[in-house]
DNA sequence: ACCTGAACACCGTTCAAGT
DNA sequence: ACCTGAACACCGTTCAAGT
């Protein structure tokens, strides 16, 4: 696999020193996948590559970097739209394709809003989409206020508003619950009700995720279409 | 200077054991204020109060729950609208009451995000929000749709996505960073330079987070708005 | 009953000693 | 020069002993 001058096993190129920044980050994606972003420490990281924790530090100067070439990994690997005058397709495409990849890495978008500076890899995600509404006519100005407007939902998922109580399995214990909520958040419990309703399932059967998303990128790049059409401009003349 | 327990000093009480769950939140929200979120631990947080570290959990059971706490104290103190058929502006002036008293704590978005269960007091807020639209004659469904895209949002505030990244103060530096960016990313320069032109500002003076804000937020109401005109569904009969 | 010190099982990171 | 174990300064929380 990963040619050894000597010997042979995989793991034997990890202990030898082999280890390479590449492998550090991969592994920490992996381990953030298996066992939750919080599971990720340093200690953990290095144990898990079979390898003294003060190793890490000759690839990764701080746990600050290792997140930071965490968040490249994912976002290197998000695809890239092409410019041109379907400037709304586009953006559409490029945010799905980052829903595509980030979405198998649930942590991800903490990781991204965590961190203070972004990386070259992130500012030239950033840069491509701006890239991609310019490439449609949009004026500078507003393609700024559309990037705003984006915000995070730019990487291709939102978290979630609502809370994923699973409601009590005792039926009984289930009514009084519903009951109490009824009466103090009546407007969420029949929220709730009709939507699952419409997925036709059981009491906190959640929303569709995807159905979501789309609805809220489509009423943003819709609105930022009508300005544009109208000649927006925040300060107008 | 720490009064001693015959006498009679406000920290007296403190130390007396007459410290409440409620100090505890408000400290709790006081050192986030003054020293990050970061800095918040329950052993800084106990000495701040004079206090042994176990003193706390007597008030609140765990880290997890003093973060539930310190996001009730927050979220009680803001504003409500009073529903009715004007609902574009009520939904409109409740979120600004909540960016109003959230902005003051810059870590309120990271801590209420980080939340896994909602407590009754956010369940509340969200619920007199839905109530906000449902008032305004929105169906159901629509609200429903209204607050996913509001998403975080509805707490008055959102991440930056654009690193606030201070340019070398040194002319020459600058002007090889600046070149280098220009060339690699050249259209989050072009919207750099442009915001700054606007704002009268030097380089990296920033954006004006009012204005994006409140154009995020009324391009979404709109666009809520013309679907409830049109009479729009999400099952289409 | 209430309070609390010491202890446990962790962190990220420094640093000096070992090869 | 390279590597690494021990140590440092922290965490949140348990628990048994003290009052």
């Amino acid at each position: 696999m990963y040619g050894v001058h000597v010997s042979s096993s995989p793991d034997d190129a990890v202990r030898r020193g082999r280890l390479g920044r590449d492998q550090v980050l991969r592994a920490a994606v992996r381990l953030a996948d298996e066992a939750g972003l919080e599971t990720l420490s340093m200690r953990r990281l290095a144990q898990h590559l079979g390898v003294v924790p003060m190793a890490l530090y000759k690839h990764v100067s701080s746990k600050a970097e290792l997140l930071d070439g965490v968040v490249d990994v994912l976002v290197a690997g998000i695809d890239r739209a092409s410019p041109g005058p379907g400037w709304k397709d586009a953006v559409r495409q490029q945010v799905l394709a980052a829903r595509r990849t980030l979405l198998h890495h649930p942590w991800a978008l903490e990781v991204i809003e965590s961190r203070t500076a972004a990386s070259p890899v992130v500012l030239e995600h950033m840069d491509s989409l701006i890239g991609l509404f310019r490439a449609g006519g949009l004026s500078v100005d507003l393609a700024h206020h559309a990037m705003h407007a984006l915000g995070t939902r730019m990487w291709g998922f939102t978290r979630d508003v609502f809370p994923t109580a699973a409601p009590p399995a005792d039926p009984a214990a289930r009514a009084a619950v519903l009951e109490h909520a009824a009466r103090r958040y009546p407007h969420i419990v029949e929220m709730v009700a009709a939507a699952d309703h419409d997925r036709g399932s059981t009491v906190g059967g959640g929303c569709d995720d995807e159905f979501e998303f789309r609805f809220a990128l489509d009423l943003l790049l819709d609105g930022i279409e009508r300005l544009h059409d109208r000649g927006w401009t925040s300060a107008p003349a």
